[in-house]
Order: structure tokens, then sequence, then C-alpha cells
DNA sequence: GTCAACCAGTTCTCTAGAGAACTAGACTTA
DNA sequence: TAAGTCTAGTTCTCTAGAGAACTGGTTGAC
């Protein structure tokens, strides 16, 4: 706690942007599970000994990502983790005939391995790479059926573990993995969709006949300094394709 | 002025929110050019007799909208246009040829009349709606040839004078135009992307094929208190189309 | 038993201000 | 001239607190 307490004399973050990350871990952790209401504005000010505002601060950041919701007069709660986490904290990746996307996909991780790094995603990286990172690469299934093949470029330093890790632990979902096991919140991303033709691999693995016309999303994640920790590239089926997005305050 | 300083004893917004209403139509009145520099937080505080941190708010959320850019030591500046407003202000389509998306599209208005609301447009604008509306069509070109075809639905109560209006005065982009002529803020927009054959309209303008496969957003903008104002549906030639969104925190 | 009134606890809004971090430009000094 | 120093002005961080708005439960009157 003392630590928390040091004015940022050092290159580190702010007071309220490492309580917000403290506060993510604590989610991480599963000290507090989605629905849970976690304590109240005050008692945490109290706890980590700052202001009132510096907290809300950190709670507002949190609940702007998707971690938390606010309901005045309530409480503060874990936000279920649907969509909240992944490709659906940011985005929203479903299938058209389930309007709500209310499904959650599911995920089946094909390999994971060391690789010299493609030069597009070098690109992305930009300079302050290394030579080698981790791929990963991963099928989505609505109801049994393919829909989004991802091939998933981690940076190697940090990412290391992950190649030991069971598949089974990790869940259909990546953003918390990050998280839990390796300590890296992602932020921030950006992506970039466009129409394109599927790949041998991608073919392949959604059942598509080669050089079918897929939908192609490529994304840029970052954590909160705004390293770039992640590239990823999606081939998705096109015809049941939806993908929704909201920018600005969101409303019921 | 004094009746910005009222409590919301009625259903009034926030006093940070009014604030921030009325610090965006000072940019879109003019008074504020793009690139200039707005008085300083202190001085805008004074101005309005609000307290600094409650002025702080209301830039901060213009400054989450993308119309102002805070630099600390310097000033408040106000953003330029190109990528901040209309169909950019929250998303990004642009031309596969052009990476930075840095040139602007050209904007051909190519109809507006009142129509009968059809029915998966009543579908979106919820209950509350009339039973007729304002349907306005574009084609947006870059470099010459036709991208984007759009069809724009508005509430009609609150956009009749848009009829009267000559179309060599709205400039390339309307949620500048609805601000201004209207009094009308859009804060925050929903789009959703998927993959469609063109209709007889848009690929006539579009200039393809019968039943080409097309891009389709579909959007729904929303006023500060959450009011849908407008649905637009857009087809792009699926080629050339990009489609890039960031969330969370901004990174150069 | 039902309904209204109250109450404790929560988030939200707004105020007031101090000091740190940073920038651009003016000024000084070698 | 060139380089360093200072200063006024800006945004950013953090503190302290009061009152409003709202919720869910308890209490009390009828």
């Amino acid at each position: 706690m003392c630590a928390l307490r040091m004015p940022q004399a050092d290159g580190r973050l702010p007071l309220y942007a490492r309580l917000r990350d403290q506060l993510a871990s604590r989610i991480a952790n599963g000290e507090w599970s989605p629905g849970d209401t976690i304590p109240s504005e005050n008692r945490l000010a109290e706890e980590y000994g700052v202001a009132l505002a510096t907290m809300r601060m950190a709670l507002k950041q949190l609940v702007d990502e998707g971690l938390l919701e606010r309901r005045r007069g309530t409480g503060t709660f874990v936000k279920q983790p649907a969509f909240r986490a992944d490709l659906f904290r940011f985005f929203h990746v479903y299938d058209a005939d389930d309007p709500d996307g209310s499904v959650i996909p599911e995920s089946r991780i094909l390999s994971r391995h060391e690789v010299e790094t493609p030069d597009e995603v070098r690109l992305a990286f930009g300079e302050s790479n290394t030579t080698r990172c981790l791929k990963l690469e991963r099928v989505r299934l609505w109801s049994g059926e393919p829909m989004l093949f991802e091939e998933v470029y981690l940076r190697l330093p940090d990412f290391e573990g992950l190649l030991a890790l069971d598949p089974k632990d990790m869940g259909p979902l990546l953003y918390p993995v990050f998280l839990q096991e390796f300590g890296i919140l992602i932020t921030s991303a950006t992506d970039e969709l466009s129409f394109g033709t599927a790949t041998q691999a991608s073919a392949r693995h959604l059942e598509l006949p080669a050089n079918s016309p897929v939908a192609v999303i490529e994304r840029i994640a970052r954590d909160p300094v705004g390293r770039i920790i992640e590239y990823r590239r999606v081939h998705g089926r096109p015809e049941r394709f939806r993908y929704r997005v909201t920018l600005g305050e969101q409303h019921a």
C-alpha cells in the first residue's frame, strides 16, 4: 500500500492509473467475481488511503473499459464476462442468426508455437520488437459450425510462459489469461475490417473452398502505456458474419 | 448563463453536460475553428461561473468525443475536422489505396424527401416514432470513383427544415449540420457491419452489376439523452472497403 | 396486511484549492 | 551566436468535503 502512496517521482504511472490496475488484478485474481458487489468507493478510498475523487477516477476507467458497472444508490458490480473480454471486450462479432449476440462461441486452440515474426506483423509492432514472436491459431464455432479463424501474434519475452499453459485452463477468452498469468492488461485496441479471400489455412478451418471471399479483421491491442501487445488476424465466414461496435456513451 | 447555473431541478442534464453542449455549439458556430486554441480551463470556468473541476469534466467529454485536443503546458485545441465528424467522427471508412485515410471523400447528395418509415427503420427507432420520416440519399466518392452509397433516415418533427436547406451549404459531413441548423448533437453511435448483396439503387450508384456482393453498415446514432436521431444504411464497394475503429485510450 | 414514511448506504454532481508536470518564449550569460 | 536559465501560463494530479439523487430495506400507522 505504501508504494501506492508515493507520487510518481519515478517514471511510474499516476496514482489513479495504478489503482485501476490494482483493482483490475483483484478481478482477474477472482477475489471479486462477475456479478459481485465490490466495496463502496468510500471504503476503497479508505482502504488504499487515497482521496475519494482519486478512487472515483480509477473506477471510472474500469467502467469505461467495461469491467465494472455502477448503479447509483446500489453499488459497483463486476460485469458478467460474456461481452467484456477478448474480442467482445471491445468489439462484438456474432452470428447473423443470433441478433442479440447472446451465444458465447466455442473456442478451439489449434496450435501454439514460436515463429519468425512475419513482415506485416513486424510492421504493426513497430521498430521495438524482436525477430521472433509467439503465434497462436484458434477457431471459433457458433453452435458447432466454424465461423472465425484467428491467428494471434504475441510479443515474445512477455508471453514465453504461454507455451507451457494447458489449453484447458485458458477458457474461451484470451485477455483474462493475459492479465491473470502475465499481469498484462489490454486497455485499447484498433480493429480494421475489410474483405479478402481465404488463405489455405483459413479455408481449411472454416470449411470453405479455396480462395472464397472472407471477412478480415486485423487487430492491434495495447496496454495502458500504449505498448503493442498483440497483433491478430481474423478470417470469418462472410454470409453469417456480423460485427458491432458502439462509440460514445452506452445506452440501453 | 444564469440558466446554466441552475441545478437540474427540472429534467435537465447535469451542469457539466450542458457546458459540454455549449462548448460544442461554439465550435459548430465557427467561433472556434479547427486548429484554434480555445481559452484556458481557468478562463472558461470563470466565464461560465463554474468550478474548475466541472469545466474539466465538460472538456474531458469533448476530448473523448474527438472534438478537442489538450496538450499539457500548451493549451486546448479544436481538432482538425477530417476525422472527427460524421462517419469519421466515430468510425473510419476509407479506401484501401489510401492507408492513412487522409483523403476526404467527395459527397454528393442525390435526393431528400419525406417518406413512410420503412419497417426495419421503425424497428430501430423504437416505438416512440412517427409513421413518416425524412430520407436522404447520398454517394461518397474517393478520387472520383463511387465507394459508398448511403440512405439516411431522420426523425421527422426535428429535421423538417432540412428539405429547405441548400445542399451547397451542407458540406461533406452531416453531423455538424445537425448541430448548427437544428441544435442536435450526436454523442454516440452503434455501427453494425455485415456482407450482403447490392439493391437496385445501390448497384446503380456504385456502378456495380445487379446483386453484387457489398459491404453493409447499419448505423444508429443517438443524442446525449440516448434518443435515436438517425438510422443509416450504407453499402460499400467491397474490394476497396476498409473500416477502422479504436476503443479505449487513443495512442499515436 | 398494506401502504406510506423513514433511514442508512450508495453513487453522482459540484465546489474549492494546492502543487506537480510541462511548454513556449523571454532573458541572461558566456 | 549559442546555450543555459528563468518565468508565466497551461494542463494534470490529488486532496477534502457538502449536498443531491437514488435504492433497498425497515419501521410504523392504519
